[in-house]
DNA sequence: GCTCTATCTGAACAATGTATAGATAATAGA
DNA sequence: TCTATTATCTATACATTGTTCAGATAGAGC
């Protein structure tokens, strides 16, 4: 049925397809539902069915299972983020700033329902080395979204030029900061929509583009 | 020596003085050089000189204790910035600027310097109840030096009026943003000073208060 | 069918958070 | 000053955790 040039493949269904998958599967849904801090190497072994040794042929320790799954984290905030955007397709100043709105909105709602989530990606038990994650920004789909949302602003006339130099990394650090600060409990929710109307304001203002209603 | 009055205050230096403190003092200075995720009670204890029990007198759990250190590291953080702001003590929109400057680089800089502190701060180990941060927030110093930091920036005319509502939270988000995306990697050092020029820029610009240099 | 190798299990270990019973020392009252 | 009391800390124990390692097992290749 399967030729011997996918024997290595059809290997890897040993016992339980692909069980490095299934850590990371059975991880996530545990992380999500119960935050990093609570789940054990053990549980998750239990969960997926097999011995905690077996998570050893996989990943080196508890933490890399973790990162595993804090990369697969990332991928998935970005297909939000993807989809969130293509709602808006059109080429004026107005759909420009919906995708920019729709962008924030959507990395903070992944914030607010998937705190859990949130948690592990930016905290302390995400450990993906320096390195590879200034590779993973730079080269993140994420990453082109948010620059290629600040371009239509700027071309579209909604944004201050002079600002452009500045967009990426204060969009992000606008939303992400907001958005930590709401998620840890630090600021209330409604305070989200007010920083994004800040946000655009301050960035756009000085054309007199103002935002209507 | 004592007068009876002392009595219960002088019965709390059995054996080691304030414990309380002393183990708030002791998991402050290991969590300082090895972060909240390697720091065991056992340890804080054996550091104390003290059997790992004794903790449970102070603490309900090893979840209290880590409360403790956060509520210590808050007071520390507001020391800092206390002090970065009482540099500046003009008051022309100049120095209104340069305080703004120095309370948002004394927020990254106990960031950066103070990475450990800064993650169990605003991690998920600082189990700070909604309601107390809520009230913490409203009542902190920290926050209303920010307030009077943008109260002396309007009032200079160094910032765009229309913005004053979205001030504080629009501050605080940016810069604890930035900190927090720059501290675990996701970002760059060296964003942050820019992330500060786009920040002023996008607050005064519309007043045509250039920063001058 | 036999051998080999990847894959997983079982048992073990040290370290951890925490509970409980008891020891110890300071205080209060006589 | 002696005794009883109470706050403070210790010793011990237990379940759970991450991790290791020797061995069992099942599938692949001949």
């Amino acid at each position: 049925m399967v030729t011997s040039t996918l024997g290595r493949d059809q290997r890897a269904n040993y016992h339980h397809g692909n069980l490095e998958q299934a850590f990371i599967t059975a991880a996530t849904a545990m992380i999500r539902e119960s935050g990093v801090e609570h789940i054990s190497l053990r549980g998750v072994a239990a969960h997926v069915g097999v011995s905690p040794s077996a998570a050893y042929h996989y990943f080196p320790d508890k933490d890399a299972l973790l990162s595993g799954v804090g990369r697969t984290l990332f991928d998935l905030l970005a297909d939000k983020q993807e989809i969130a955007v293509s709602v808006f397709t059109g080429t004026s100043a107005e759909d420009a700033r919906a995708r920019f709105r729709a962008l924030g909105r959507s990395y903070f709602d992944w914030g607010k329902n998937e705190a859990n989530f949130f948690r592990l990606m930016f905290g302390v038990f995400c450990c993906l080395t320096p390195e590879g994650r200034e590779l993973e920004r730079s080269e993140s789909r994420a990453w082109r979204l948010l620059e290629k949302s600040l371009n239509d602003l700027e071309l579209t006339g909604a944004m201050n030029p002079a600002l452009r130099p500045y967009g990426e990394i204060l969009a992000w650090s606008v939303v992400h900061g907001a958005t930590s600060l709401i998620v840890e409990g630090h600021l209330p929710d409604e305070s989200f929509e007010a920083v994004l109307d800040g946000l655009e304001l301050s960035l756009g203002i000085v054309h007199g583009v103002v935002k209507k209603k």
